[in-house]
DNA sequence: GGACCTCAAGTTTTT
DNA sequence: CTTGAGGTCC
């Protein structure tokens, strides 16, 4: 059956018209050349290189507009692709708000994979599957893996599932089904890994069930194997618009390439120097090879940059210039002046965050000089557009679309003042627009923890600063972490719900069979397993037989008796209230007193759920649970259900928690953020943090030995997307030693740090450190040895053109990038152990004065006089008397 | 079934 | 060092 008609009858829109008939848009406003260009190359293949803060976003959201607007295109037939649910709900939001209208008629504006699942839910049997399949996440393939492995007698622990799920998701990124692995791949997993691919693919294939990788190739191979389809959708998608190109993998590619074959009207941006995601399978080639793969195909620069100032771009760009094979691409702004990129060293963690959370104290307070008269690029281009749009006349159906772009710019003018003047304006009020003019033109002396971000390598540098942060109670967020959907409780809810839809996901039985205890241990759950294998029957299947044979006796076989019976009573609640093809007739049907009427008749999804959550005993569960985050479960599991009443059924749901659903859940409260530079990537942020900047951590050692060159190229675009987060300003820093696994580490100064071109750099020394002020640093005579060093590698007194520093720039040079840098070149001889003696007394910076009382290797053992007995490394205390405090 | 213990590992993460 | 997974013991 073609599904075309149906698509044209239920999501065909037209709001094209709409947004013909309604008042001309000036949407081509305020684009700049290359944007324009951009927007107003419709034909043929495009590729839009965009750089960090170019308005990128912009330029394809316009074009989207200028599509539609222009009659080219309906809104169902404009394919638009992103990597993230954020990013597809931005661009909804902003071509609604172009056009005046919500863009809820834009059906193929979503994620690669949301538009993977509703192209397969259409074709699923062309690949040997039932249109309501389920969609496993991480949690069940390594779990679904597990069994394969344990059942070919495997040891997993030298063998873990997770290696093998790697591996696998790693060939279908590359777009490689079992068939197709190539030979040198053959060694993989022990020399089984294609075996357990094939078997892993046959067993989805019984349970109905997809993983994210699939998505992508079942679509792929739908539409190699089906030319007739593949040109129907030609026809269907007349343009393709790909956000974040260099982030797309091999199955994606090809994906794309299939679809735009027809027409080749595909409009791809991205950044190969933003390209950071190498190791889950982004190709950067992809991006590199686009002129090549689309013949044609016209290249338009986006360089122009609206967020930073030219100090902060001009680091950046000294930072990726070391990258080999670049597209190329220069960013630079109109904005005049600014703060140079700040550079600072300290001598651990603990004092980096002490050092960074005092700053940040100041910038809030607006004691931090560069709080006085700020300069913010993109807040000066905020105010000109306010003041366009007031000289346009405000209309007043744009309210949402004003405040929007209020509220978007930077939490430095979504303050009260503003909101009311901007209210004001929009009800005629007459003076309201001068008042919101002096509003914006008020000078901003102060940043709002909103605007700072600190943004680390890896999660675990965040603990240092989420220690000190609630030591000084400075507020702070961390973004993300697990996702909602990935929590337990969520997961389990979940399974119930799965397997009250469809009795036969066997994983998601297992999964909840004995959750809540119910006394069915391993030897129950083989016995339902061995039933269900013998009569080739589902595991809820098997239990019921299994409890009905009587192999599973007392307790455990009463209440499994009970939970299966639970679950076809629910299944009916669920049937019931979604009746089959509308029929209502259907709900009645064997209907034997009201009770059951009601069952089946007044109960909603949202009820439903509840119910289930209920009756099964899993809410009890965590009520009785005394555990300190059980709680936060329980509201968890609360907001799962209250979030099912924007679905009209249960599937609806899963597939959104599974694919959709995140945790950014907005609170208004100003608080610093803390994050990872992945996790960074597309935001930005007036002040910027980039602790770490330490060889080994970043570049991360682990890249470089992995990956090698191509290793650190990604770690340098890593550098190049934090710098290029900074609005005005950018503090980077590095710790001189540093607790790796519990033990303390000397730390060299990043590479990247050398690459920083000198003229936009400031160096800073931390104030009050070790006796000395802004470059006192005479040292006394009677400085421990590590005090002096320090003062070298900090340099101290005048930054780039102290000895130490100069010291380090030719190290660094000597060394080269590639080489890994090892022990070589110690600068602090920190290994040097000491002169202690038993019963001397000594200082140490945390844990003050103390006694020894121990001694091993560089390890002391100290009886405190505050702190207790510790074990201390000898380099970190010093003999009393010598504390220069 | 749960409390306790041992042992290994320990980047980045979306869907 | 710290966390988590798995095993052991009651």
């Amino acid at each position: 059956m073609s599904t075309f008609d149906e698509m044209d009858a239920f999501e065909g829109a037209s709001l094209s018209a709409r947004a013909m008939a309604a008042r001309p848009t000036p949407y081509m406003d305020g684009l700049n050349a290359a944007q324009r260009e951009a927007v107003e190359t419709l034909d043929g293949p495009v590729l839009m290189l965009a750089g960090a803060g170019t308005g990128k976003t912009k330029a394809l959201t316009t074009r989207i507009v200028h599509l539609l607007t222009t009659n080219r295109a309906r809104t169902n037939e404009i394919l638009a692709v992103t990597f993230t649910n954020k990013a597809a709900r931005e661009m909804k939001e902003r071509v609604g708000r172009m056009l005046g209208q919500p863009a809820e008629g834009m059906p193929w504006l979503g994620t690669f994979h949301s538009i993977c699942v509703k192209l397969l839910r259409r074709h699923a049997e062309l690949v040997g599957l039932k249109s309501n399949f389920t969609i496993l996440d991480t949690d069940d393939q390594i779990r679904l893996l597990k069994q394969l492995i344990s059942a070919a007698g495997i040891d997993d622990k030298r063998w873990p599932a997770r290696m093998l799920a790697n591996i696998i998701d790693d060939w279908k990124n590359r777009a490689l089904t079992p068939a197709k692995v190539p030979a040198g791949d053959a060694a993989a997993y022990n020399h089984r890994g294609t075996e357990f691919y094939d078997q892993y693919q046959t067993r989805l294939k019984e349970l109905n069930a997809v993983d994210f990788g699939d998505l992508l190739l079942h679509c792929v191979e739908i539409f190699q194997n089906n030319p007739d389809l593949l040109a129907q959708y030609h026809r269907w998608f007349r343009y393709i618009l790909v956000d974040e190109y260099q982030d797309t993998n091999v199955a994606q590619y090809l994906w794309l390439r299939l679809l735009a074959s027809g027409h080749k009207n595909i409009c791809c941006v991205g950044d190969d120097d933003q390209s950071i995601y190498g190791w889950r399978g982004a190709e950067v080639g992809n991006i590199l090879r686009f002129e090549k793969d689309f013949s044609g195909a016209k290249v338009i620069r986006l360089e122009q940059n609206y967020r930073s100032t030219k100090h902060i771009l001009s680091a950046a760009s000294g930072v990726i210039r070391g990258n080999e094979g670049r597209l190329g691409k220069e960013l630079w702004t109109e904005a005049e002046g600014g703060e140079k990129v700040r550079l600072i060293g300290h001598w651990d963690g603990e004092e980096e965050a002490r050092w960074i959370g005092e700053k940040i104290d100041d910038l809030k307070t607006g004691r931090a000089p560069e709080a006085k008269n700020r300069n913010n690029p993109r807040s000066l281009g905020f105010v000109q557009e306010i003041e366009r749009l007031i000289k346009q006349g405000l209309d007043p159906g744009s309210e949402d679309e004003y405040l929007s772009r209020v509220f978007s710019t930077g939490q430095v003018y979504s303050d009260l003042k503003v909101r009311n003047a901007v209210n004001a304006i929009l009800q005629g009020n007459p003076g309201a627009e001068n008042m919101l003019k002096s509003v914006l033109a008020s000078p901003v002396d102060r940043f709002s923890l909103n605007e700072v971000t600190i943004l680390v390598r890896a999660s675990h540098q965040m603990r240092a600063f989420e220690d000190r942060f609630l030591t000084i109670g400075l507020p702070y967020r961390v973004i993300g972490g697990p996702r909602f959907y990935e929590r337990l409780e969520i997961r389990d809810a979940m399974a119930y719900f799965r397997v009250v839809i469809s009795p036969e996901d066997d994983l998601a039985f297992e999964r909840i069979v004995n959750t809540p205890k119910r006394g069915l241990g391993d030897k129950a759950q083989q016995t339902i397993q061995m039933v269900a294998r013998e009569n080739g029957v589902s595991l809820i299947e098997g239990a019921r037989l299994a409890v009905e044979e009587g192999l599973i006796k007392g307790k455990g076989g009463a209440a499994l008796r009970r939970l299966v019976e639970n679950i076809a009573r629910w299944g009916q609640m669920t049937r019931a209230v979604i009746p089959n093809d509308g029929d209502e007739d259907a709900v009645l049907e064997g209907v034997q007193s009201f009770e059951e009427f009601q069952a089946r008749t007044e109960v909603s999804h949202v009820e439903l759920a509840e119910i289930i959550l209920d009756e099964s005993g899993y809410t009890a569960m965590w009520q009785a649970d005394k555990n300190p985050d059980s709680p936060g479960r329980l509201e968890n599991l609360k907001e799962l259900v209250k979030a099912l009443e924007n679905f009209d059924n249960l599937q609806g749901f899963l597939e959104h928690v599974s694919l959709v659903m995140d945790n950014d859940k907005q609170d208004a409260e100003q608080k610093v953020s803390i994050m990872t530079l992945h996790a960074a990537k597309g935001l930005e942020f007036p002040a910027v943090f980039l602790p770490g900047w330490e060889d080994g951590l970043f570049p991360s050692q682990r890249s470089m030995d992995e990956s090698g060159l191509k290793g650190l190229e990604e770690e340098r675009r890593l550098a190049y997307v934090g710098i290029t987060r900074a609005e005005e300003v950018c503090t980077i820093s590095f710790a001189g030693n540093r607790r790796v696994f519990g033990q303390w580490q000397s730390q060299l100064p990043s590479r990247f740090i050398d690459e920083l071109p000198e003229e936009h750099v400031e160096v800073l020394t931390p104030p009050g450190l070790y006796g000395g002020g802004y470059g006192a640093a005479a040292p006394s005579a009677a400085e421990p040895p590590v005090r002096s060093t320090i003062e070298e590698r900090m340099s101290n007194a005048d930054g780039y053109n102290s000895p130490g520093w100069k010291r380090m720039q030719a190290r660094t040079a000597e060394r080269g990038y590639s080489k890994p840098r090892k022990s070589d070149s110690q600068i602090i001889d920190l290994t040097a152990t000491s002169s202690f003696t038993i019963g001397e007394r000594v200082f140490h910076q945390k844990f003050g004065y103390g006694a020894i009382i121990g001694m091993e290797g560089d390890k002391l053992e100290v009886d405190f006089e505050k702190a207790g007995t510790k074990k201390v490394v000898a380099r970190f205390v010093s003999a009393s008397d010598d504390i220069p405090f």
